[in-house]
DNA sequence: GCCAACGTTGGC
DNA sequence: GCCAACGTTGGC
């Protein structure tokens, strides 16, 4: 399975992973998005969005711990994995390029903006990745 | 800054 | 268990 996280930039984008190495992405408090976290397999990858700032699909993370107990959360059980840098995708992929690709028209992202934490198909995922390059 | 979409909460 | 009210997210 192939994955796409959203992220706000100034919250914490994609060069303070590649700063970072590696981070637990947690604070997640939405149960779908919580189950696509436990369906994540060490070694997966995933495309990170920038939302609201930027709105482009800058970079590739990839799943380096599979889920485990988020200890940021005071109430309830949430869950956070563990991912590292990839790579930076040649070119950003814009959310307005997405919207104008017919075959990305059932995206995620385009369908259910909101979902922080979505999967992507295979073919999703190639097309967004030709488009990069 | 506005508003649409969606999730969550709480009264019944 | 339904649904109205409210809060949050995120595009514009």
């Amino acid at each position: 399975m192939h994955w796409i996280l959203k992220t706000e930039k100034s919250c914490y984008s994609f060069s303070d992973l590649e700063k970072d190495k590696k981070t637990n992405w947690d604070g997640v408090r939405n149960y779908q998005a919580r189950n696509n976290l436990k369906s994540m397999k060490k070694g997966e990858l995933a495309l990170i969005y920038h939302s609201v700032n930027d709105k482009q699909v800058v970079g590739i993370a990839k799943i380096t711990k599979e889920y485990f107990p988020d200890l940021t959360a005071t109430e309830g059980e949430w869950v956070a994995v563990e991912l590292c840098f990839d790579h930076w995708l040649k070119n950003p992929v814009s959310l307005a390029e997405i919207k104008e690709n017919p075959k990305l028209q059932n995206l995620s992202l385009v369908r259910q903006g909101r979902l922080s934490v979505c999967p992507t198909s295979k073919a999703e995922w190639d097309e967004i990745i030709k488009m990069s390059n």
